[in-house]
DNA sequence: GTCCTTTCCTGACAGC
DNA sequence: TGCTGTCAGGAAAGGA
Protein backbone atom coordinates (compact mmCIF):
# COMPACT_ATOMS: atom_id res chain seq x y z
CA UNK A 1 0.00 0.00 0.00
CA UNK A 2 1.82 3.01 -0.87
CA UNK A 3 1.60 5.73 1.94
CA UNK A 4 3.14 8.72 2.14
CA UNK A 5 7.00 7.07 2.52
CA UNK A 6 6.13 4.74 -0.25
CA UNK A 7 4.76 7.74 -2.39
CA UNK A 8 8.07 10.15 -1.47
CA UNK A 9 10.33 7.20 -2.29
CA UNK A 10 8.62 6.61 -5.86
CA UNK A 11 8.64 10.47 -6.78
CA UNK A 12 12.56 10.67 -5.70
CA UNK A 13 13.44 7.45 -7.43
CA UNK A 14 11.21 8.67 -10.65
CA UNK A 15 13.12 12.53 -10.85
CA UNK A 16 16.32 10.26 -10.70
CA UNK A 17 15.65 8.02 -13.34
CA UNK A 18 12.55 8.89 -15.67
CA UNK A 19 13.10 12.63 -15.39
CA UNK A 20 14.09 14.55 -19.22
CA UNK A 21 13.08 11.42 -20.76
CA UNK A 22 10.88 11.69 -23.62
CA UNK A 23 7.14 9.23 -23.52
CA UNK A 24 7.32 8.17 -27.12
CA UNK A 25 4.00 6.05 -27.24
CA UNK A 26 2.01 4.51 -23.67
CA UNK A 27 -0.14 0.94 -23.86
CA UNK A 28 -2.74 0.59 -21.89
CA UNK A 29 -4.24 -2.45 -21.12
CA UNK A 30 -6.64 -1.48 -18.51
CA UNK A 31 -8.77 1.28 -19.90
CA UNK A 32 -10.64 2.07 -16.92
CA UNK A 33 -7.12 3.53 -15.28
CA UNK A 34 -7.66 7.08 -17.17
CA UNK A 35 -11.21 7.41 -17.01
CA UNK A 36 -12.43 10.12 -17.25
CA UNK A 37 -10.58 9.74 -20.51
CA UNK A 38 -10.81 7.55 -23.40
CA UNK A 39 -7.23 5.60 -24.11
CA UNK A 40 -7.66 7.52 -27.09
CA UNK A 41 -7.41 10.93 -25.47
CA UNK A 42 -4.77 9.94 -22.73
CA UNK A 43 -2.13 8.48 -25.02
CA UNK A 44 -2.99 11.62 -27.00
CA UNK A 45 -2.12 13.65 -24.01
CA UNK A 46 0.94 12.07 -23.37
CA UNK A 47 2.54 11.24 -26.86
CA UNK A 48 5.56 13.26 -27.24
CA UNK A 49 5.44 15.01 -23.67
CA UNK A 50 9.34 14.45 -21.46
CA UNK A 51 8.94 14.11 -18.59
CA UNK A 52 10.09 17.50 -16.56
CA UNK A 53 9.80 16.49 -12.72
CA UNK A 54 7.57 14.63 -10.04
CA UNK A 55 5.96 16.16 -6.75
CA UNK A 56 4.40 14.41 -4.07
CA UNK A 57 1.00 15.89 -2.68
CA UNK A 58 -0.60 13.28 0.03
CA UNK A 59 -0.46 9.95 -1.67
CA UNK A 60 -0.96 11.71 -4.92
CA UNK A 61 1.96 11.72 -7.58
CA UNK A 62 2.09 14.80 -9.60
CA UNK A 63 4.25 14.31 -12.72
CA UNK A 64 4.72 17.46 -14.78
CA UNK A 65 5.01 16.66 -18.59
CA UNK A 66 5.68 19.16 -21.35
CA UNK A 67 7.62 19.41 -24.84
CA UNK A 68 9.96 22.19 -23.60
CA UNK A 69 12.09 22.36 -19.91
CA UNK A 70 10.04 25.26 -19.25
CA UNK A 71 6.32 25.13 -18.79
CA UNK A 72 4.54 22.00 -18.02
CA UNK A 73 1.39 21.58 -20.46
CA UNK A 74 -0.12 18.74 -18.50
CA UNK A 75 -0.01 17.12 -15.03
CA UNK A 76 -0.29 14.06 -14.77
CA UNK A 77 -2.51 13.19 -11.51
CA UNK A 78 -1.32 9.72 -10.20
CA UNK A 79 -2.70 7.81 -7.40
CA UNK A 80 -1.54 4.33 -6.62
CA UNK A 81 -4.88 3.10 -3.83
CA UNK A 82 -4.12 -0.28 -3.09
CA UNK A 83 -1.71 -2.52 -4.62
CA UNK A 84 0.19 -0.40 -7.29
CA UNK A 85 3.36 0.88 -8.18
CA UNK A 86 5.87 1.56 -11.31
CA UNK A 87 8.97 0.18 -12.10
CA UNK A 88 11.26 1.85 -14.48
CA UNK A 89 13.14 -0.56 -17.09
CA UNK A 90 16.06 -0.61 -19.31
CA UNK A 91 16.51 -4.14 -20.25
CA UNK A 92 19.66 -3.34 -22.17
CA UNK A 93 21.51 -2.60 -18.70
CA UNK A 94 19.42 -5.11 -16.46
CA UNK A 95 21.04 -7.39 -14.05
CA UNK A 96 20.01 -11.04 -13.62
CA UNK A 97 19.42 -10.09 -10.22
CA UNK A 98 17.45 -7.00 -11.70
CA UNK A 99 15.52 -9.49 -13.90
CA UNK A 100 14.40 -11.56 -11.04
CA UNK A 101 13.05 -8.92 -8.97
CA UNK A 102 10.83 -7.39 -11.69
CA UNK A 103 10.14 -11.25 -12.11
CA UNK A 104 8.10 -11.01 -8.37
CA UNK A 105 4.29 -12.04 -8.44
CA UNK A 106 3.62 -8.57 -7.23
CA UNK A 107 5.39 -6.66 -10.18
CA UNK A 108 4.30 -8.85 -12.40
CA UNK A 109 0.46 -6.85 -13.24
CA UNK A 110 1.37 -4.45 -15.49
CA UNK A 111 -1.74 -2.50 -16.63
CA UNK A 112 -0.29 0.84 -18.29
CA UNK A 113 3.61 1.04 -20.13
CA UNK A 114 4.79 4.38 -20.83
CA UNK A 115 7.86 3.85 -23.85
CA UNK A 116 10.48 6.39 -23.91
CA UNK A 117 12.17 7.40 -27.03
CA UNK A 118 15.29 6.11 -25.93
CA UNK A 119 14.36 2.44 -25.28
CA UNK A 120 13.32 2.51 -21.94
CA UNK A 121 10.16 2.12 -19.89
CA UNK A 122 8.06 2.89 -16.98
CA UNK A 123 5.31 0.05 -16.06
CA UNK A 124 2.52 0.52 -13.94
CA UNK A 125 1.82 -3.35 -11.92
CA UNK A 126 -0.93 -2.75 -10.18
CA UNK A 127 -2.94 -6.46 -9.00
CA UNK A 128 -6.43 -4.94 -8.19
CA UNK A 129 -6.93 -2.28 -10.83
CA UNK A 130 -7.83 0.57 -8.72
CA UNK A 131 -5.34 3.18 -9.16
CA UNK A 132 -6.44 6.13 -11.45
CA UNK A 133 -4.48 8.29 -13.52
CA UNK A 134 -5.87 11.87 -14.39
CA UNK A 135 -4.81 14.17 -16.84
CA UNK A 136 -5.24 17.76 -15.73
CA UNK A 137 -4.25 21.39 -16.76
CA UNK A 138 -1.48 23.06 -15.21
CA UNK A 139 -3.45 25.38 -14.02
CA UNK A 140 -6.04 24.06 -12.69
CA UNK A 141 -4.17 21.57 -10.85
CA UNK A 142 -4.77 23.03 -7.25
CA UNK A 143 -8.42 23.05 -7.55
CA UNK A 144 -8.78 19.29 -9.01
CA UNK A 145 -11.55 17.60 -7.25
CA UNK A 146 -9.34 15.18 -5.49
CA UNK A 147 -6.64 18.12 -4.04
CA UNK A 148 -8.93 21.14 -3.61
CA UNK A 149 -10.48 18.90 0.16
CA UNK A 150 -7.13 17.64 0.97
CA UNK A 151 -5.87 18.46 4.42
CA UNK A 152 -2.16 19.55 5.17
CA UNK A 153 0.54 17.00 4.14
CA UNK A 154 1.41 14.87 7.30
CA UNK A 155 5.32 16.51 6.62
CA UNK A 156 3.94 20.21 5.88
CA UNK A 157 6.98 21.92 7.97
CA UNK A 158 3.89 24.78 8.74
CA UNK A 159 1.30 22.43 9.95
CA UNK A 160 1.26 21.86 14.22
CA UNK A 161 0.28 19.78 16.69
CA UNK A 162 -2.59 22.95 17.66
CA UNK A 163 -3.58 23.10 13.94
CA UNK A 164 -4.22 19.01 14.77
CA UNK A 165 -5.79 19.26 17.63
CA UNK A 166 -8.26 22.18 16.86
CA UNK A 167 -9.01 19.91 13.51
CA UNK A 168 -9.98 17.03 16.02
CA UNK A 169 -11.79 18.87 18.87
CA UNK A 170 -14.83 19.11 16.30
CA UNK A 171 -15.63 15.60 15.04
CA UNK A 172 -16.29 12.37 16.47
CA UNK A 173 -14.71 9.84 14.91
CA UNK A 174 -12.00 7.27 16.32
CA UNK A 175 -8.71 8.69 15.73
CA UNK A 176 -7.40 5.69 13.73
CA UNK A 177 -10.39 7.30 11.36
CA UNK A 178 -9.43 10.79 11.53
CA UNK A 179 -5.77 9.66 10.54
CA UNK A 180 -6.99 7.85 7.79
CA UNK A 181 -9.41 11.11 6.45
CA UNK A 182 -7.14 12.49 4.20
CA UNK A 183 -9.20 15.66 4.45
CA UNK A 184 -7.68 16.29 8.19
CA UNK A 185 -4.07 14.60 7.33
CA UNK A 186 -3.09 13.75 3.90
CA UNK A 187 -0.36 10.84 3.26
CA UNK A 188 -1.19 8.11 6.15
CA UNK A 189 -2.90 5.05 5.73
CA UNK A 190 -3.46 1.90 7.46
CA UNK A 191 0.54 0.46 8.37
CA UNK A 192 1.30 4.17 9.45
CA UNK A 193 -1.45 4.66 11.32
CA UNK A 194 -1.16 1.66 13.68
CA UNK A 195 3.10 2.66 13.99
CA UNK A 196 1.59 6.18 14.92
CA UNK A 197 -1.10 5.25 17.44
CA UNK A 198 1.28 2.57 18.96
CA UNK A 199 4.38 5.42 19.51
CA UNK A 200 1.81 7.83 20.92
CA UNK A 201 0.08 5.04 23.03
CA UNK A 202 -3.34 6.21 21.95
CA UNK A 203 -5.94 3.77 21.59
CA UNK A 204 -6.93 3.53 17.50
CA UNK A 205 -10.87 3.76 18.83
CA UNK A 206 -10.40 6.99 20.93
CA UNK A 207 -13.05 9.73 19.80
CA UNK A 208 -10.97 12.50 18.80
CA UNK A 209 -12.48 15.31 20.95
CA UNK A 210 -11.40 12.95 23.82
CA UNK A 211 -7.70 13.65 23.28
CA UNK A 212 -6.52 16.66 24.89
CA UNK A 213 -3.64 19.00 23.38
CA UNK A 214 -0.71 16.77 25.29
CA UNK A 215 -2.27 13.68 23.56
CA UNK A 216 -2.33 15.25 19.96
CA UNK A 217 1.12 16.41 20.86
CA UNK A 218 2.50 13.04 21.83
CA UNK A 219 0.64 12.14 18.48
CA UNK A 220 2.04 14.68 16.10
CA UNK A 221 5.58 13.92 17.47
CA UNK A 222 4.93 9.74 16.22
CA UNK A 223 4.26 11.43 12.99
CA UNK A 224 6.98 13.41 12.48
CA UNK A 225 9.30 10.31 13.68
CA UNK A 226 7.59 7.45 12.14
CA UNK A 227 7.12 8.77 9.01
CA UNK A 228 10.95 10.27 8.45
CA UNK A 229 12.16 6.52 9.61
CA UNK A 230 9.77 5.49 7.04
CA UNK A 231 11.03 7.24 4.34
CA UNK A 232 14.86 6.77 5.37
CA UNK A 233 14.29 3.18 4.92
CA UNK A 234 12.21 3.51 1.28
CA UNK A 235 9.39 2.17 2.98
CA UNK A 236 7.22 -0.78 3.78
CA UNK A 237 6.73 -4.13 1.73
CA UNK A 238 4.79 -6.37 3.77
CA UNK A 239 2.24 -6.18 1.18
CA UNK A 240 2.36 -5.18 -2.57
CA UNK A 241 4.72 -2.33 -2.41
CA UNK A 242 7.99 -2.43 -4.59
CA UNK A 243 10.18 0.31 -5.77
CA UNK A 244 11.20 1.62 -9.23
CA UNK A 245 13.50 -1.15 -9.03
CA UNK A 246 10.90 -3.94 -8.18
CA UNK A 247 12.35 -4.14 -4.99
CA UNK A 248 10.94 -4.21 -1.46
CA UNK A 249 11.92 -1.42 1.61
CA UNK A 250 13.05 -2.07 4.64
CA UNK A 251 10.41 -0.72 7.25
CA UNK A 252 8.63 -3.57 7.42
CA UNK A 253 11.92 -5.03 9.34
CA UNK A 254 11.94 -2.27 11.96
CA UNK A 255 7.59 -2.14 12.64
CA UNK A 256 6.27 -2.53 16.16
CA UNK A 257 2.90 -3.12 15.45
CA UNK A 258 1.32 -3.75 12.01
CA UNK A 259 0.72 -7.12 11.35
CA UNK A 260 2.25 -8.40 14.63
CA UNK A 261 -1.61 -9.97 15.34
CA UNK A 262 -0.79 -12.94 18.40
CA UNK A 263 2.98 -11.39 18.46
CA UNK A 264 4.65 -9.64 21.93
CA UNK A 265 4.22 -5.98 22.42
CA UNK A 266 8.27 -4.86 22.49
CA UNK A 267 7.42 -2.61 24.70
CA UNK A 268 4.82 -4.56 27.75
CA UNK A 269 4.67 -7.77 25.97
CA UNK A 270 1.13 -8.00 25.77
CA UNK A 271 0.28 -10.01 23.18
CA UNK A 272 -0.90 -7.51 20.27
CA UNK A 273 -4.61 -8.00 19.18
CA UNK A 274 -6.33 -7.30 15.61
CA UNK A 275 -9.82 -5.28 16.23
CA UNK A 276 -11.65 -3.60 13.19
CA UNK A 277 -11.94 0.00 12.90
CA UNK A 278 -13.63 2.02 10.83
CA UNK A 279 -14.13 -1.33 8.59
CA UNK A 280 -10.32 -1.59 8.47
CA UNK A 281 -8.21 -4.44 10.11
CA UNK A 282 -5.92 -2.97 13.25
CA UNK A 283 -3.11 -3.92 15.03
CA UNK A 284 -3.32 -2.24 19.02
CA UNK A 285 -1.73 -3.62 21.76
CA UNK A 286 -3.88 -3.50 24.75
CA UNK A 287 -2.23 -2.97 27.42
CA UNK A 288 -0.19 -0.11 26.58
CA UNK A 289 -2.24 1.66 24.37
CA UNK A 290 -5.02 3.60 26.32
CA UNK A 291 -8.10 2.19 26.05
CA UNK A 292 -11.18 4.96 25.32
CA UNK A 293 -13.54 4.80 28.72
CA UNK A 294 -17.35 4.81 27.87
C1' DG B 1 -21.38 19.91 7.01
C1' DT B 2 -20.35 14.98 8.99
C1' DC B 3 -21.00 10.23 8.89
C1' DC B 4 -22.13 5.76 6.89
C1' DT B 5 -22.55 2.44 3.09
C1' DT B 6 -21.49 0.79 -1.37
C1' DT B 7 -18.58 0.27 -5.30
C1' DC B 8 -14.42 -0.94 -7.80
C1' DC B 9 -10.96 -5.57 -8.41
C1' DT B 10 -8.04 -9.73 -7.88
C1' DG B 11 -5.42 -13.13 -5.29
C1' DA B 12 -5.20 -15.72 -1.16
C1' DC B 13 -7.24 -18.73 1.58
C1' DA B 14 -10.80 -21.77 4.04
C1' DG B 15 -14.00 -25.33 3.67
C1' DC B 16 -16.14 -29.15 1.60
C1' DT C 1 -8.24 -32.20 -6.54
C1' DG C 2 -11.24 -28.56 -7.75
C1' DC C 3 -14.82 -25.77 -6.94
C1' DT C 4 -17.27 -22.01 -4.30
C1' DG C 5 -17.50 -18.33 -1.09
C1' DT C 6 -15.32 -14.83 1.76
C1' DC C 7 -12.07 -11.37 2.78
C1' DA C 8 -8.78 -7.39 2.23
C1' DG C 9 -9.07 -2.01 1.43
C1' DG C 10 -8.30 4.02 -0.58
C1' DA C 11 -11.11 7.06 -2.16
C1' DA C 12 -15.21 8.63 -4.38
C1' DA C 13 -20.13 8.76 -4.82
C1' DG C 14 -24.59 8.74 -3.00
C1' DG C 15 -27.77 8.89 0.80
C1' DA C 16 -29.16 9.90 5.69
Amino acid sequence: VPELPEVETIARDLNRHARGRRIREVIIHAPKLVVPLTVNAFQGGVRGKTILGVKRRGKFLLVSLGVSARKPTHILLWHMRMTGHPLFRDERKETPEDRSAFADSRNRHIRLSFRFTDGTRLDYSDVRKFGTLHLVDPDHISTHRSLVAMGPDALDPSWTAEKLHEALRKRKKAIKVALLDQTVIAGIGKIYADEILRTARLHPLLPTRRLTLADVRRMFRAIRTVLPRAVRARGTSIDDYRDLRGRGGKYGNVRRIYQRTGMPCFRCGATIARIVVGGRGTHVCPQCQRHPRP
